[in-house]
DNA sequence: CGTGACAGTGCACACATGTGCACTCACGTA
DNA sequence: TACGTGAGTGCACATGTGTGCACTGTCACG
Protein backbone atom coordinates (compact mmCIF):
# COMPACT_ATOMS: atom_id res chain seq x y z
CA UNK A 1 0.00 0.00 0.00
CA UNK A 2 2.62 2.05 -0.99
CA UNK A 3 2.20 5.73 -2.22
CA UNK A 4 2.16 7.06 -5.97
CA UNK A 5 5.35 9.59 -7.30
CA UNK A 6 3.16 12.39 -7.80
CA UNK A 7 0.93 11.55 -4.71
CA UNK A 8 3.29 11.78 -2.39
CA UNK A 9 4.43 14.85 -4.06
CA UNK A 10 1.27 16.32 -3.65
CA UNK A 11 1.48 15.99 -0.13
CA UNK A 12 4.72 17.46 0.62
CA UNK A 13 3.52 20.59 -1.01
CA UNK A 14 0.29 20.22 1.17
CA UNK A 15 2.75 20.11 4.44
CA UNK A 16 4.03 23.11 3.25
CA UNK A 17 0.96 25.62 2.42
CA UNK A 18 -0.21 23.96 6.34
CA UNK A 19 3.11 25.05 7.49
CA UNK A 20 3.03 28.42 6.49
CA UNK A 21 -0.92 29.07 7.05
CA UNK A 22 0.71 27.59 10.90
CA UNK A 23 3.38 29.34 10.95
CA UNK A 24 2.31 32.92 9.85
CA UNK A 25 -1.12 33.07 11.90
CA UNK A 26 0.50 35.34 14.56
CA UNK A 27 3.09 37.02 12.07
CA UNK A 28 2.78 37.65 8.29
CA UNK A 29 4.20 36.07 5.14
CA UNK A 30 6.99 38.81 5.05
CA UNK A 31 8.15 37.51 8.71
CA UNK A 32 8.17 34.34 7.18
CA UNK A 33 11.46 32.04 6.42
CA UNK A 34 12.00 29.71 4.19
CA UNK A 35 14.43 27.68 6.66
CA UNK A 36 11.53 27.51 9.08
CA UNK A 37 8.90 26.45 6.57
CA UNK A 38 10.59 24.01 5.65
CA UNK A 39 12.07 22.47 9.28
CA UNK A 40 8.09 22.39 10.43
CA UNK A 41 7.71 20.40 6.96
CA UNK A 42 10.73 17.70 7.97
CA UNK A 43 12.27 18.61 4.64
CA UNK A 44 15.88 20.15 3.88
CA UNK A 45 15.69 23.65 3.29
CA UNK A 46 17.17 23.48 -0.89
CA UNK A 47 13.99 21.18 -1.06
CA UNK A 48 11.41 23.94 -0.74
CA UNK A 49 12.65 25.13 -4.40
CA UNK A 50 11.13 21.73 -5.73
CA UNK A 51 7.42 23.17 -4.58
CA UNK A 52 7.85 26.64 -4.92
CA UNK A 53 10.32 29.34 -6.66
CA UNK A 54 9.66 32.13 -3.48
CA UNK A 55 8.10 32.41 -0.09
CA UNK A 56 5.97 34.54 -2.30
CA UNK A 57 4.77 32.16 -4.84
CA UNK A 58 4.22 29.66 -1.91
CA UNK A 59 2.32 32.63 -0.45
CA UNK A 60 -0.21 33.42 -3.94
CA UNK A 61 -1.35 29.83 -3.80
CA UNK A 62 -2.27 30.47 -0.56
CA UNK A 63 -4.54 33.56 -1.48
CA UNK A 64 -5.95 30.70 -4.22
CA UNK A 65 -6.87 29.12 -1.68
CA UNK A 66 -8.29 31.61 1.09
CA UNK A 67 -10.38 32.99 -1.84
CA UNK A 68 -11.59 29.97 -2.54
CA UNK A 69 -12.92 29.36 0.89
CA UNK A 70 -14.37 33.33 0.54
CA UNK A 71 -16.17 32.38 -2.48
CA UNK A 72 -17.81 29.20 -0.77
CA UNK A 73 -18.65 31.58 1.86
CA UNK A 74 -20.70 33.47 -0.76
CA UNK A 75 -22.27 30.56 -2.19
CA UNK A 76 -23.31 29.35 1.09
CA UNK A 77 -24.84 32.74 1.74
CA UNK A 78 -26.56 32.56 -1.17
CA UNK A 79 -28.13 29.45 -0.67
CA UNK A 80 -29.02 29.98 2.82
CA UNK A 81 -31.19 33.61 1.28
CA UNK A 82 -32.70 31.76 -1.25
CA UNK A 83 -34.13 29.16 1.53
CA UNK A 84 -36.44 32.00 3.33
CA UNK A 85 -36.14 35.29 2.58
CA UNK A 86 -37.54 35.95 5.87
CA UNK A 87 -34.51 34.50 7.89
CA UNK A 88 -32.02 35.96 5.45
CA UNK A 89 -30.06 37.71 8.23
CA UNK A 90 -29.86 35.12 10.86
CA UNK A 91 -29.49 32.58 8.07
CA UNK A 92 -26.40 34.60 6.94
CA UNK A 93 -24.67 35.50 10.22
CA UNK A 94 -24.99 32.12 11.18
CA UNK A 95 -23.52 30.99 8.17
CA UNK A 96 -20.74 33.38 8.31
CA UNK A 97 -20.11 31.91 12.50
CA UNK A 98 -19.70 28.74 10.86
CA UNK A 99 -17.53 29.05 7.94
CA UNK A 100 -14.99 31.49 9.95
CA UNK A 101 -14.80 28.74 12.45
CA UNK A 102 -14.43 25.96 10.04
CA UNK A 103 -11.85 27.75 8.13
CA UNK A 104 -9.52 30.11 10.42
CA UNK A 105 -6.46 29.98 9.42
CA UNK A 106 -7.66 31.17 5.83
CA UNK A 107 -9.97 33.60 7.28
CA UNK A 108 -7.09 35.08 9.54
CA UNK A 109 -4.68 34.28 6.66
CA UNK A 110 -6.72 37.36 4.60
CA UNK A 111 -7.31 39.81 7.36
CA UNK A 112 -3.40 39.63 7.76
CA UNK A 113 -2.10 39.88 4.40
CA UNK A 114 -4.58 42.30 2.74
CA UNK A 115 -2.75 45.25 4.13
CA UNK A 116 0.67 44.33 5.25
CA UNK A 117 1.63 41.38 2.80
CA UNK A 118 4.10 41.38 -0.06
CA UNK A 119 2.97 44.09 -3.03
CA UNK A 120 1.48 40.69 -5.12
CA UNK A 121 -0.08 39.15 -2.87
CA UNK A 122 -2.10 42.25 -1.47
CA UNK A 123 -3.05 43.11 -5.41
CA UNK A 124 -4.55 39.61 -5.58
CA UNK A 125 -6.28 39.80 -2.58
CA UNK A 126 -7.89 43.16 -3.51
CA UNK A 127 -9.02 41.54 -6.75
CA UNK A 128 -10.81 38.61 -4.99
CA UNK A 129 -12.72 41.05 -2.55
CA UNK A 130 -13.41 43.26 -5.39
CA UNK A 131 -15.19 39.98 -7.23
CA UNK A 132 -17.02 39.27 -4.46
CA UNK A 133 -18.24 42.70 -4.10
CA UNK A 134 -19.37 42.46 -7.85
CA UNK A 135 -20.83 39.38 -6.98
CA UNK A 136 -22.65 40.15 -4.45
CA UNK A 137 -24.31 43.19 -5.70
CA UNK A 138 -25.96 40.69 -8.79
CA UNK A 139 -27.32 38.98 -6.25
CA UNK A 140 -29.02 41.77 -4.74
CA UNK A 141 -29.96 43.10 -7.82
CA UNK A 142 -32.11 39.93 -8.11
CA UNK A 143 -33.52 40.87 -4.51
CA UNK A 144 -36.98 42.54 -4.67
CA UNK A 145 -37.48 46.00 -4.13
CA UNK A 146 -34.04 46.85 -5.56
CA UNK A 147 -35.40 48.03 -9.20
CA UNK A 148 -35.24 51.34 -8.54
CA UNK A 149 -31.24 51.18 -7.14
CA UNK A 150 -28.86 52.34 -9.64
CA UNK A 151 -25.89 49.72 -10.32
CA UNK A 152 -23.44 52.33 -9.08
CA UNK A 153 -25.60 52.05 -5.79
CA UNK A 154 -25.38 48.42 -5.64
CA UNK A 155 -22.06 48.18 -5.83
CA UNK A 156 -21.78 50.35 -2.95
CA UNK A 157 -24.01 48.66 -0.90
CA UNK A 158 -22.38 45.42 -1.56
CA UNK A 159 -18.85 47.05 -0.53
CA UNK A 160 -20.62 48.53 2.75
CA UNK A 161 -21.85 44.65 3.70
CA UNK A 162 -18.94 42.96 2.53
CA UNK A 163 -16.80 45.45 4.29
CA UNK A 164 -18.98 44.72 7.61
CA UNK A 165 -18.55 41.19 6.66
CA UNK A 166 -15.01 41.11 6.61
CA UNK A 167 -14.92 43.20 9.17
CA UNK A 168 -17.19 40.96 11.53
CA UNK A 169 -14.87 38.19 10.47
CA UNK A 170 -11.59 39.77 11.55
CA UNK A 171 -13.13 39.65 14.65
CA UNK A 172 -14.57 36.18 14.62
CA UNK A 173 -10.81 34.82 14.23
CA UNK A 174 -9.77 36.38 17.35
CA UNK A 175 -12.86 34.66 19.27
CA UNK A 176 -13.08 31.33 20.88
CA UNK A 177 -15.20 29.71 19.02
CA UNK A 178 -18.60 29.13 21.38
CA UNK A 179 -17.19 31.62 23.64
CA UNK A 180 -20.05 34.61 24.94
CA UNK A 181 -17.42 37.06 22.96
CA UNK A 182 -18.61 35.06 19.76
CA UNK A 183 -21.89 35.28 20.55
CA UNK A 184 -21.73 38.97 21.06
CA UNK A 185 -19.96 39.44 17.59
CA UNK A 186 -22.78 37.28 15.57
CA UNK A 187 -25.40 39.41 17.68
CA UNK A 188 -24.05 42.72 16.49
CA UNK A 189 -23.50 41.69 13.35
CA UNK A 190 -27.25 40.71 12.87
CA UNK A 191 -28.10 43.95 14.09
CA UNK A 192 -25.56 45.78 11.58
CA UNK A 193 -27.29 43.87 8.21
CA UNK A 194 -30.64 44.56 10.00
CA UNK A 195 -29.70 48.31 9.68
CA UNK A 196 -27.99 47.71 6.50
CA UNK A 197 -31.05 46.43 4.90
CA UNK A 198 -33.31 48.75 6.56
CA UNK A 199 -31.70 51.77 5.13
CA UNK A 200 -31.80 50.40 1.68
CA UNK A 201 -35.02 49.63 1.93
CA UNK A 202 -35.98 53.53 2.32
CA UNK A 203 -33.32 54.27 0.22
CA UNK A 204 -35.48 54.62 -3.53
CA UNK A 205 -37.57 57.50 -1.83
CA UNK A 206 -34.77 59.37 -2.15
CA UNK A 207 -33.01 59.60 -5.01
CA UNK B 1 23.79 78.35 17.64
CA UNK B 2 24.23 74.72 18.94
CA UNK B 3 21.55 72.18 20.24
CA UNK B 4 20.73 71.42 23.06
CA UNK B 5 21.50 67.41 24.51
CA UNK B 6 17.84 66.73 25.15
CA UNK B 7 16.95 68.55 21.91
CA UNK B 8 19.27 66.38 20.16
CA UNK B 9 17.89 63.38 22.00
CA UNK B 10 14.52 64.23 21.13
CA UNK B 11 15.77 64.58 17.06
CA UNK B 12 17.37 61.19 16.88
CA UNK B 13 14.30 59.51 18.60
CA UNK B 14 12.35 61.37 16.18
CA UNK B 15 14.22 60.38 13.02
CA UNK B 16 14.51 56.65 14.06
CA UNK B 17 9.99 57.00 14.62
CA UNK B 18 10.39 58.36 11.11
CA UNK B 19 12.47 55.58 9.32
CA UNK B 20 10.46 53.27 11.21
CA UNK B 21 7.42 54.62 9.74
CA UNK B 22 8.62 54.98 6.07
CA UNK B 23 10.71 51.55 6.12
CA UNK B 24 7.88 49.83 7.53
CA UNK B 25 5.86 51.71 4.57
CA UNK B 26 5.58 48.85 2.26
CA UNK B 27 5.73 45.81 4.76
CA UNK B 28 5.49 45.29 8.38
CA UNK B 29 6.68 46.04 11.76
CA UNK B 30 8.03 42.26 11.98
CA UNK B 31 9.59 42.47 8.73
CA UNK B 32 11.31 45.68 10.21
CA UNK B 33 15.56 45.01 11.69
CA UNK B 34 16.80 47.05 14.10
CA UNK B 35 19.79 47.68 11.63
CA UNK B 36 17.73 48.86 9.00
CA UNK B 37 16.83 51.34 10.78
CA UNK B 38 19.18 52.49 12.40
CA UNK B 39 21.29 52.20 8.90
CA UNK B 40 18.58 54.96 7.45
CA UNK B 41 19.00 57.08 10.51
CA UNK B 42 22.56 57.16 10.36
CA UNK B 43 23.90 55.44 13.39
CA UNK B 44 25.34 52.51 15.05
CA UNK B 45 22.31 49.75 15.74
CA UNK B 46 23.63 49.46 18.98
CA UNK B 47 23.24 53.48 19.99
CA UNK B 48 19.25 52.66 18.94
CA UNK B 49 18.98 51.02 22.40
CA UNK B 50 19.88 54.57 23.38
CA UNK B 51 16.20 55.10 22.40
CA UNK B 52 14.10 51.59 22.97
CA UNK B 53 14.77 48.57 23.99
CA UNK B 54 13.09 46.84 21.09
CA UNK B 55 11.69 46.79 17.76
CA UNK B 56 8.24 46.43 19.22
CA UNK B 57 8.75 49.08 22.01
CA UNK B 58 9.39 51.23 19.12
CA UNK B 59 5.73 49.86 17.23
CA UNK B 60 3.84 51.08 20.71
CA UNK B 61 5.39 54.37 20.83
CA UNK B 62 4.63 54.52 16.74
CA UNK B 63 0.93 53.04 17.44
CA UNK B 64 0.79 55.73 20.29
CA UNK B 65 1.41 58.12 17.85
CA UNK B 66 -0.70 57.28 15.58
CA UNK B 67 -4.33 56.34 17.42
CA UNK B 68 -3.28 60.53 18.87
CA UNK B 69 -3.88 61.26 14.85
CA UNK B 70 -6.88 58.98 14.90
CA UNK B 71 -8.05 60.92 17.80
CA UNK B 72 -7.59 63.82 16.14
CA UNK B 73 -9.38 62.67 13.11
CA UNK B 74 -12.34 62.09 15.75
CA UNK B 75 -12.36 65.49 17.20
CA UNK B 76 -12.33 66.94 13.72
CA UNK B 77 -15.30 65.68 12.75
CA UNK B 78 -16.75 66.48 15.62
CA UNK B 79 -16.56 69.85 15.01
CA UNK B 80 -17.25 69.65 11.56
CA UNK B 81 -20.83 68.10 12.46
CA UNK B 82 -21.28 70.86 14.57
CA UNK B 83 -21.26 73.26 12.28
CA UNK B 84 -24.02 72.61 10.53
CA UNK B 85 -26.30 69.48 10.97
CA UNK B 86 -27.71 69.56 7.36
CA UNK B 87 -24.20 69.43 5.86
CA UNK B 88 -22.55 66.35 8.05
CA UNK B 89 -21.58 63.81 5.49
CA UNK B 90 -20.20 65.84 2.94
CA UNK B 91 -18.33 67.96 5.82
CA UNK B 92 -17.22 64.76 7.81
CA UNK B 93 -16.32 62.58 4.21
CA UNK B 94 -13.99 65.79 3.43
CA UNK B 95 -12.23 66.11 6.83
CA UNK B 96 -11.55 61.80 6.58
CA UNK B 97 -9.84 62.71 3.12
CA UNK B 98 -7.77 65.59 3.90
CA UNK B 99 -7.03 63.71 7.16
CA UNK B 100 -5.86 60.60 5.76
CA UNK B 101 -3.85 63.04 2.96
CA UNK B 102 -1.95 64.33 6.08
CA UNK B 103 -1.72 61.74 7.85
CA UNK B 104 -0.96 59.28 5.31
CA UNK B 105 1.63 57.55 7.08
CA UNK B 106 -0.30 56.65 10.21
CA UNK B 107 -3.35 55.89 8.67
CA UNK B 108 -1.22 53.37 6.54
CA UNK B 109 0.64 51.82 9.92
CA UNK B 110 -2.48 51.38 11.76
CA UNK B 111 -4.19 49.29 8.66
CA UNK B 112 -1.27 47.41 8.02
CA UNK B 113 -0.14 46.35 12.05
CA UNK B 114 -3.93 46.22 13.27
CA UNK B 115 -4.03 42.56 12.27
CA UNK B 116 -0.47 41.51 11.27
CA UNK B 117 1.68 43.40 13.85
CA UNK B 118 2.89 42.01 17.38
CA UNK B 119 0.69 40.95 19.75
CA UNK B 120 1.19 43.96 21.99
CA UNK B 121 0.69 46.36 18.90
CA UNK B 122 -2.44 44.74 17.76
CA UNK B 123 -4.24 44.98 21.65
CA UNK B 124 -3.03 48.58 21.61
CA UNK B 125 -4.49 49.55 18.30
CA UNK B 126 -8.00 47.25 18.98
CA UNK B 127 -8.07 49.22 22.33
CA UNK B 128 -7.88 52.18 20.59
CA UNK B 129 -10.02 51.89 17.88
CA UNK B 130 -13.12 50.61 20.49
CA UNK B 131 -12.31 53.99 22.33
CA UNK B 132 -12.66 55.72 19.12
CA UNK B 133 -16.41 53.56 19.03
CA UNK B 134 -17.33 54.85 22.25
CA UNK B 135 -16.43 57.85 21.89
CA UNK B 136 -18.73 58.57 18.47
CA UNK B 137 -21.39 56.63 20.30
CA UNK B 138 -21.99 59.35 22.76
CA UNK B 139 -21.73 61.68 20.27
CA UNK B 140 -24.35 59.93 18.46
CA UNK B 141 -25.89 60.29 21.36
CA UNK B 142 -25.99 63.69 21.39
CA UNK B 143 -27.89 64.24 18.33
CA UNK B 144 -31.65 64.74 17.59
CA UNK B 145 -33.79 61.35 17.57
CA UNK B 146 -31.93 58.98 18.84
CA UNK B 147 -32.87 59.50 22.43
CA UNK B 148 -35.18 56.21 21.55
CA UNK B 149 -31.94 53.98 21.38
CA UNK B 150 -30.50 51.45 23.42
CA UNK B 151 -26.79 52.17 24.45
CA UNK B 152 -25.98 48.99 23.13
CA UNK B 153 -27.71 49.86 19.36
CA UNK B 154 -25.63 53.29 19.36
CA UNK B 155 -22.35 51.06 20.38
CA UNK B 156 -23.20 48.66 17.31
CA UNK B 157 -24.17 51.52 14.58
CA UNK B 158 -20.78 53.46 16.08
CA UNK B 159 -18.77 49.97 14.54
CA UNK B 160 -20.61 50.16 11.51
CA UNK B 161 -19.64 53.75 10.94
CA UNK B 162 -16.29 53.45 12.35
CA UNK B 163 -15.21 49.92 10.33
CA UNK B 164 -16.79 51.59 7.02
CA UNK B 165 -14.76 54.97 7.94
CA UNK B 166 -11.36 52.51 8.52
CA UNK B 167 -12.30 50.71 5.43
CA UNK B 168 -12.46 54.15 3.48
CA UNK B 169 -9.34 55.04 5.15
CA UNK B 170 -7.46 52.25 4.26
CA UNK B 171 -8.78 52.37 0.64
CA UNK B 172 -7.74 56.05 0.44
CA UNK B 173 -3.94 55.14 1.51
CA UNK B 174 -3.80 53.43 -1.25
CA UNK B 175 -5.08 56.39 -3.52
CA UNK B 176 -2.93 59.10 -5.01
CA UNK B 177 -4.32 62.10 -3.53
CA UNK B 178 -6.58 64.47 -5.97
CA UNK B 179 -6.28 61.05 -8.03
CA UNK B 180 -9.87 60.31 -9.76
CA UNK B 181 -9.51 57.35 -7.87
CA UNK B 182 -10.04 59.17 -4.87
CA UNK B 183 -12.83 60.75 -5.66
CA UNK B 184 -14.41 57.78 -6.01
CA UNK B 185 -13.46 56.43 -2.87
CA UNK B 186 -14.99 59.57 -0.93
CA UNK B 187 -17.86 59.49 -3.80
CA UNK B 188 -18.44 56.03 -2.14
CA UNK B 189 -18.23 56.86 1.37
CA UNK B 190 -20.59 59.43 1.32
CA UNK B 191 -23.41 57.68 -0.04
CA UNK B 192 -22.23 54.84 2.27
CA UNK B 193 -22.93 57.15 5.25
CA UNK B 194 -26.34 58.27 3.68
CA UNK B 195 -27.20 55.11 3.76
CA UNK B 196 -26.41 54.44 7.14
CA UNK B 197 -28.14 57.44 8.84
CA UNK B 198 -31.30 56.57 6.88
CA UNK B 199 -31.20 53.26 8.22
CA UNK B 200 -30.68 54.54 11.29
CA UNK B 201 -33.72 57.07 11.45
CA UNK B 202 -36.00 54.15 10.65
CA UNK B 203 -34.23 52.30 13.15
CA UNK B 204 -36.33 53.14 16.21
CA UNK B 205 -39.53 52.29 14.38
CA UNK B 206 -38.85 48.79 14.39
CA UNK B 207 -38.30 47.39 17.98
C1' DC C 1 15.61 -4.97 -17.18
C1' DG C 2 17.56 -0.66 -17.72
C1' DT C 3 17.45 4.01 -17.39
C1' DG C 4 16.09 8.74 -16.75
C1' DA C 5 13.37 11.99 -14.14
C1' DC C 6 13.09 14.08 -9.98
C1' DA C 7 11.96 14.61 -4.63
C1' DG C 8 14.88 15.06 -1.14
C1' DT C 9 19.98 15.30 1.02
C1' DG C 10 24.39 17.44 2.67
C1' DC C 11 27.69 20.73 2.44
C1' DA C 12 29.25 25.15 1.52
C1' DC C 13 29.33 30.07 1.15
C1' DA C 14 28.50 34.96 1.78
C1' DC C 15 25.73 37.78 4.09
C1' DA C 16 22.45 39.91 7.65
C1' DT C 17 20.87 39.89 12.22
C1' DG C 18 20.61 40.94 17.59
C1' DT C 19 23.35 42.06 21.21
C1' DG C 20 27.46 42.38 24.61
C1' DC C 21 31.38 45.25 25.87
C1' DA C 22 34.79 48.69 26.31
C1' DC C 23 35.48 53.04 24.22
C1' DT C 24 35.16 58.35 23.16
C1' DC C 25 33.99 62.80 23.66
C1' DA C 26 30.73 66.72 24.17
C1' DC C 27 27.46 68.65 27.25
C1' DG C 28 25.68 70.37 31.62
C1' DT C 29 26.30 70.81 36.30
C1' DA C 30 28.71 71.55 40.78
C1' DT D 1 37.53 74.42 35.73
C1' DA D 2 36.88 69.64 36.94
C1' DC D 3 33.93 65.84 36.42
C1' DG D 4 30.09 62.59 35.70
C1' DT D 5 26.42 61.41 32.55
C1' DG D 6 25.02 59.56 28.50
C1' DA D 7 24.55 59.57 23.10
C1' DG D 8 26.94 57.52 19.76
C1' DT D 9 31.14 54.33 18.19
C1' DG D 10 33.76 50.06 16.86
C1' DC D 11 34.55 45.44 17.25
C1' DA D 12 33.26 40.89 18.17
C1' DC D 13 30.49 36.81 18.33
C1' DA D 14 27.01 33.29 17.68
C1' DT D 15 23.21 32.40 15.06
C1' DG D 16 19.87 32.62 11.12
C1' DT D 17 19.29 33.42 6.32
C1' DG D 18 18.89 32.39 0.90
C1' DT D 19 20.83 29.77 -2.47
C1' DG D 20 24.39 27.08 -5.48
C1' DC D 21 26.07 22.45 -6.42
C1' DA D 22 26.97 17.65 -6.58
C1' DC D 23 24.85 13.74 -4.59
C1' DT D 24 21.43 9.53 -3.73
C1' DG D 25 17.80 6.51 -4.12
C1' DT D 26 13.41 5.25 -5.80
C1' DC D 27 9.42 5.25 -8.75
C1' DA D 28 7.51 4.87 -13.48
C1' DC D 29 8.06 4.18 -18.05
C1' DG D 30 10.60 2.55 -22.59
Amino acid sequence: MTESRVERKGRTRRAILDAALALSDDTTLVALSLRQVAKEVGIVPTAFYRHFPSIEDLGLALVEESLDTLRALLRELRRAAGEDAGTIIDGSVAVLVEQVRGHHAHFGFLARERFAGPAGVRAAIARGIELAERELATDLAHLPGTDVWSERDLQILSALIVGAMVTTAERLVTAEPGSPEEHRIAEAARTQLRMLLIGAQSWKSRD
